[in-house]
Formats: structure tokens, sequence, C-alpha cells
RNA sequence: GGGCCCAUGGUCUAGCGGUUAUGACGUCUGCUUGACGUGCAGAAGGUCGGGAGUUCAAAUCUCCCUGGACCCACCA
């Protein structure tokens, strides 16, 4: 059959091989290149589905076989939604801002962020980044991506970044924005301020010590694990009703070495039965010191500086050092001078930097807030509209909705997207130009030479901080519909039809889309919300870089092929289940392709034929398979249109696997031969065969493009099967009839092999059995099929 | 402490009121059957975590318990 332009290259033999591998595959994705699926026509008359794909983030080798079946899942669902009529954007992005690339870079080339000029530091990222990124394009090539490569998006683009600034701009416009000077979360290996979202908790043993403070004549011991902190306390907590130290209660205390009264104060939160049942608050050692310092209105004394040592506060003892020298000074000073109790081992919680997995430290800092908390209820509600598939996991949100805080935007970086504001340097006030441009207040003049609102001059000096890189993701939805750039196209793209992401973005990436794209256009950015779970390695744990238990998937692609390992990624777990890593189970896709492969170079043996309308006269056997078919078709489109590629891919594993194959293949082999049958009996063998065959590669197409394109190709048509429509099948009145014929037959067939098998006779050699009654419409097949005696 | 999810042969997994409890991998036995030995056929292997209840009927619904995972708060 003639294969021109997109056929190219591929061995006219190809059927010679026996088994499905990756050098065939490679040969047809080369072709499938040119299909160029990924584009999309927005004046298209079909229906449009718009994917807001997570853009991958480029931070290090290798990617994880966890993330690749992430995208390999995606892109299934894209080419379904074609498969299902509808015109597709399906962009492809790369995150390219942030920390981790920072962190990586620093890395690499042994530098430190602050030590490099800022203009040498981003383009050494930058560079990193095109490294990596092409790694990563690639890899998602290998896979069969099926999104608009020409049209790659990435967040640090100007255009990009200038979408994030308008958006802030358009934010900050309407008052959603403000600086506000409070207890942040510092992670001072990164240099910045983090938000709460991108915290870490862990278990870390540290030193409960003991501590003895005077109280009048008496004194009262304090445990702590933060003694550094001692100059920062302002007040000691005890239950109101531990016994023990009730008659403190509104006394002064003095704090050891620094001599400050601090007062001792009644407070529920202090747990008698912890340490020695006596708190001390101080600025800050935890969040719940931050919400006494509130609650009590106590001045706050900052000993830690943004380098992570003492300060001078601290006093000279402990001044210049980190905080972890600090306190085993500390320890060591009021041991000598014998304020020391006591001390032990203890598991502390910690919180910790997601990023350089470092402890936090909370320090006030001003920082730049988007309001979300005064929008909760009315997001609660919203997200009742919202389409979760993945169920299971729209508690997490509600939950985190629930707790969470105004969001910290800016960050102390420098390969972000630079907040747009500039100060004057007379009195302070902000100028924030129009949005739509992309500005770099730290190295560039406000546009336009613009005065000073308040004081009308016009020496500005710009904001050096970055945005939190979610700020940036967090509109992805808006800039791959063209949002105030082309309005026709947005409003035929936006909100978008499905937001696909994994489990662990949730209280970011999704929470934060919501929230940013719903200040802005008011509208949920997305019908459908799917979450996939994660991949686990084989033990059952969470794959992640940190934990160096990640998976090279490729390879696992070059030995089993890129097909096989989607089907694998397809059929291992039910939607939003988190999936467990085991190379058997993709040998297991790889020999169920080379199955399907095998049917396809039988069929493809008998000659190709002509599809146009069915044969004269169809045996019951055929009817029963064609019945068969039509009833996985109906039910994987089903399943399809339901994103559960699960339910779909393992059906027709079943199906092709332990029905057509075994059965109906077996039983019409004869008759497709023509051994003993009519010329009719033959060609509708023939046809039966090749109508299964088509169902089942254009079922399997979106999971499987390569095979399925090749076997389409083959045996019929010259136009691709990803350009075909998975249409739903009419049932039609006798078919539950054939299916239990069906049924019938495969009992039957189970009953003759295992009467072989008893009787030590080779599946081949003629038995005596009797066909049952109800067979009867099939006895001749059956009689060819297994040699039965006349 | 609060919430959420999970528990099915050796492993993973489906089923979610009536099934001889699904499939894959693994194990064992046999077989060159006109595509596939990375195959075919057969077999072994499960008291569906434990207990109670609802029901004519429960792996499936309810409650309790046990054991895991995750999220949130708190831990001086």
């Amino acid at each position: 059959m003639a294969v021109d332009g997109i056929f190219d290259g591929l061995p006219a033999d190809i059927f010679s091989q026996n088994r499905w591998n990756r050098g065939i595959e490679e040969a047809i994705q080369k072709s499938s290149e040119n299909l160029r699926l990924g584009k999309f026509d927005v004046n298209s008359k079909k229906e449009i589905f718009t994917i807001d794909t997570p853009p991958p983030y480029p931070s290090g080798r290798p990617w994880h076989l966890g993330a690749v079946a992430h995208y390999s899942k995606i892109d299934i669902m894209a080419r379904v939604e074609r498969m299902l009529g509808k015109e597709v954007l399906f962009p492809v992005g790369m995150d390219r801002n942030g920390l981790p690339v920072e962190k990586y870079t620093e890395k690499k080339h042994g530098v430190s962020m602050r030590d490099t000029p800022r203009e040498e530091f981003i383009e050494l990222c930058r560079q990193s980044l095109d490294e990596l990124e092409t790694e990563m394009i690639d890899i998602l090539k290998t896979i069969g991506y099926s999104a608009d490569f020409d049209n790659i998006y990435r967040t640090d683009s100007p255009e990009y970044r200038a979408l994030t600034q308008a958006t802030f701009i358009e934010q900050w416009n309407k008052g959603r924005v403000y600086k506000g000077h409070r207890p942040s979360n510092y992670c001072v290996d990164c240099g910045t301020t983090i938000a709460d979202a991108e915290i870490e908790y862990k278990e870390l043993k540290t030193r409960l010590v003991y501590i003895k403070f005077k109280i009048g004549g008496d004194t009262i011991t304090v445990a702590t694990t933060r003694p550094e902190l001692l100059g920062a306390c302002k007040a000691l907590i005890v239950n109101p009703d531990d016994d023990r130290y009730t008659p403190f209660i509104g006394k002064e205390a003095v704090t050891p070495l620094y001599g400050a009264s601090v007062k001792v104060v009644a407070h529920p939160s202090a747990k008698p039965e912890f340490g020695s049942g006596v708190v001390m608050v101080c600025s800050y050692g935890d969040y719940n010191d931050v919400m006494l310092f509130r609650e009590l209105g106590l001045e706050e004394t900052i000993l830690i500086g943004t380098d992570g040592k003492m300060n001078k506060d601290a006093g000279k003892d402990i001044e210049g050092l980190l905080v972890e020298e600090a306190r085993k000074k500390m320890v060591g000073i009021l041991k000598e001078k014998g304020l020391l109790e006591k001390s032990e081992n203890v598991a502390h919680r910690t919180p910790m930097c997601d990023r350089s997995k470092t402890p936090i430290e909370i320090i006030p800092m001003e920082e730049y807030y988007l309001k979300t908390i005064d929008l909760k209820d009315e997001l609660n509600k919203l997200i009742d509209d919202l389409n979760f598939v993945t169920k299971q996991h729209k508690q997490i949100l509600t939950d985190w909705l629930k707790v969470s805080t105004d969001w910290p935007i800016s960050r102390r970086r420098y390969y972000g997207t630079e907040i747009p504001v500039w100060y004057c340097k007379e009195c302070g006030e902000p100028y924030v130009p129009v949005p739509g441009e992309y500005y770099r207040p730290w190295k560039e003049n406000p546009p336009g030479n613009p005065v000073c609102k308040k004081c009308s001059k016009s020496s500005f000096v710009g904001d050096v901080r970055t945005f939190d890189t979610w700020m940036d993701s967090s509109v992805s939805a808006l800039f791959v519909t063209k949002y105030r750039k082309d309005e026709k196209f947005s409003g035929r793209t936006y909100p978008t039809s499905l937001r696909i992401q994994g489990v662990d973005i949730i209280r970011t990436w999704l929470n934060y889309s919501i929230v940013r794209c719903y200040q802005l256009t008011g509208k949920l950015p997305w019908r459908d919300v799917y979450v996939d779970g994660v991949g686990l390695d084989e033990h059952g744990e969470k794959m992640a870089k940190s934990k160096g238990n990640g998976v090279d998937p490729m390879p696992l692609i070059d030995e089993y092929s890129a097909d096989a390992f989607r089907f694998w990624a397809a059929s291992e777990a039910s939607p939003g289940s988190n999936f467990l890593y085991s190379e058997m189970k993709v040998i297991a896709a790889n020999k169920f392709l080379t199955k399907l492969w095998n049917v396809a170079r039988l069929v493809n043996s008998f000659g190709n034929i002509e599809m146009g309308s069915e044969p004269k006269k169809l045996e019951d056997s055929d009817r029963w398979i064609i019945a068969e078919t039509k009833k996985v078709v109906n039910d994987c489109r089903d399943s399809y249109s339901r994103y559960n590629l699960f339910t779909a891919s393992n059906k027709m594993r079943e199906f092709v696997w332990n029905v057509f194959a075994p059965h109906y293949i077996e039983l019409v082999k004869g008759r497709a031969y023509g051994d003993g049958f009519s010329a009719d009996e033959k060609t509708a063998a023939l046809y039966t065969l090749n109508y299964v065959l088509k169902s089942i590669v254009k079922l399997l197409a979106p999971i499987t493009p390569s095979v399925s394109e090749i076997i389409w190709l083959k045996n019929y048509s010259d136009e691709s099967v990803h350009s075909q429509v998975i249409e739903q099948e009419k049932l039609e009145e006798g078919d539950e009839k054939y299916m239990s014929l069906g049924a019938a037959i495969m009992e039957f067939d189970k009953n003759v092999w295992n009467a072989k098998k008893e009787k030590k006779l080779s599946l081949k050699s003629e038995i005596d059995i009797e066909i049952p009654k109800g067979l009867g419409e099939v006895e001749k097949d059956l009689r060819s099929m297994h040699n039965i005696k006349a």
C-alpha cells in the first residue's frame, strides 16, 4: 500500500521481524514527527479542548522515570482527545525560574550566587537551563510527546516574564498586593524568604537544655531547644493548670546572662508534661513564638541576621557565630556559670527549606504579599465547580485553603522574574509601570523617565527582588491561551478544559493558579482537574532526587521501546493512584506489544483486503468477535472520555491476549487459510480478522502511537491512524446472543485443551470429542481448530 | 491532636451487594500447534487485615480495632 510522505524510510519487509522493538519504533517515530499533531487551529469547527500542562522544571539529571511516566500519560490524554474528534491545544513549556536552577548552577560551577555579578550568574543559569532543557525535550520526543514543539514556551522568556509582571501589575492596581514587615520563613542557605508551602518538616535530633532563671529569691527552670535565643526572650509561659508554677504567674523572672526582666504568663500552649513545663518566648524560635508575640504584644529583638549568624544584640560571646555554633557555645557558657540544670536528647520536628534542605529561621523581613485570605470563602465555594477527575485529591486542596495565609511573593534571588517596581529616591513612593513590557528594575531605569507622583522628582531606584517562581507558573493557563494578547484566541480557549498535574504540587501550583487566575479573570482556569499520583520505587517509597532513588527511564526505553513504557504508564495504576515502578511490568507491556505485533503479522500475511463493506455472509463466530470488539471499543472509549487510561489499557490487553488471539484467531485460522472452506467463508474470516485488528490498533493509538501507526499504515490506510476518530459503535440486536455463543466457544476450547492435556496429546493431534448442541453453528470452525474427529 | 486515603494469592492490581473473586508478573508441568518459545496450553497458590453489625445475600454497606501512607496543627 502506498505510504508516501508520512511513511518514508520504513523497510518494506518490516513484518519479517517477529518482535516489537525499539528499532522499528525509531523508524516510525521519525516519520511521525512530520505529522505535527501539536499544531492547533483556533478557527477549527471542531470542539476545542485546551490542556494546561505542567511545564517541567529542568533542575538536574536524570529526569525521573516517575516524571516521564507522568508526561507519557499527559500525552496519551492529549492524543485521546484528538481521536475523540476535538481540536486540541496541547502546549509544551519549560519552567525555568527560581531556586532549583540557581542551586544547580552554584554546585555545577562551584560559585556562590551572591559573590557573582548578577548578570554573570544569570548567564550561567541560562546555560544550565539550556543544557538540561535540551535533554528534556529529547526525552519528550523519544516518548512520542505530541505537543507543539515549534512553540515551546519558557517561563523565563521576555514574553512570559512580561505576562507575569503584567498580571502582577494588574493585581497591584486592584489593590491585591501589599508590603508587609513580618516574621517570615527565611532560608539562610538560599538567602531568601520562602512561603509556607515551600517548607517541609523533618525530625532532627537536638538537645533540650534546662536553664535556671532567677525569680525573686527563687529559681525557675526553663527547657529550650534554642538557648542561643536567650537574649531574645521576652516572656515565660506556664500552663494555667500547672500547680508547680501558679505562684509565679504575674511575677518577673530575670534572664540569665542578659539580665532582662521577663514576665511569667499563663498560657495553654505550655504543656506541663514537656520539658520543665516552663517555656521561654523569644523572637523567634518557632511559629508559636510568633503567635505569642502578637498575642502578648511583646517587642521583638532579633538576634539572627540574614547571613545566618548571630548579630551584636546577641552579645559579644556569641556574636558572629552561626546559629548551630552559637547554640553549642551558649550551652558551654551556661554550664560554666552553673546556670544549666541538665540537658537531654530530643527529636525535634524542624521546619526545613524544601529546596536547600536546611532549617529555616524566622526573621522579620519586608516582603510583598498577595492577598488571598479574604477570598477563602469564595474560593471554597468556587472549587465545588471544579471537576476533580481524581476525587480523592480534592480534600488536600480544601484542607490547605483552610490554613493558608496571604502569599509572600517576593524572593531575594537573581534568576527569576523581576518585581516591576521602582521607588522614588526622594520620598520612597513606589512607581509601577504600565503592564505589557518586560521590566528589569535592578538594571534599568523606569520606562519613559516618569516623575514621582508624590514629590515630582524623577530619580528612582529599582527593586532588586524577584518573584516566587509560582508567580510565573500560576499563570500558565493564561499564557497558553494568549491572555492580554489575542482576545479571540483567549475567548475560545479559556477557561481551559483540563489541568493535569502531580499530587505533590497541589498546595502550590494548583492553589496558586486558582488564586491568581480567578483574581485576574473572575473565572476558574479549568473545567476538569486530573491529579496524578507519584512514582514510587520498588519498595513503595516516593522517588525523589534528594533520596537518590530515582530511576533513569532512558535505558528502559531503549531496551523495551517507548510504546511499552507508555503502555506500562497507562496500565499501571488507576487514575490518581501512586504507581510502583517495576522493570518486570515494563517487560510485560513490551510482551503485549509483541503479541499485538504478531497478530498483525499473521493478519498481514493473508494480504490486504478491502474493508469498505461487509462480505456477503459472516459466520456466527465472526459475528461473535465483532460484537465483542464493538463492546470493547465502546467501553474503552467511555473510559478514555473519563481520562481513565488504566481501565482502557487493561481492557484492551485482556481482550487481545485472552480472547481474540487464543480463541478467535485459533478458531478461524484454518478458514483464513482456506483449507476445506469456501471462498466466501474464507473472505468472511479475513474480513473479521482485519475488522478486529483495525479497531484495536486505532483504539490503542493514543497509548502506543508507534506500533499502532505502523500496523495501520501497513494494512489499512495511507492516512495516519492519529488523524482518525474513535467513534461510538452501535451494538445490534443479535450481539448479546453472539457474545454468549462466544462464551460457550471459549468454555469448549478449554475443555478440549484440558482433555488433550490429560491424554498427553499434542494440541494439533486428532481428538474424538462431542461438540455441544449450542455450538452447532460454529462446528466447522471448531473441528478445524481442534482437529476433532468427524 | 485533627483530617484524608489505603489494606484482595509470593509481588503488584481489578472488582465496590448475588462472580467458580480479575488481570499481570513470578512459580510448577507439558508442548515446535501453518503469527508470536519475549510463545502456547495446563496447574498450584486467596478464610478478600481482625472483630461486630445491616441484609435472604457482604471483598463490596455501617461501626470498632489493628497495621501502613499522606496532609495539617503543635512540640519550648
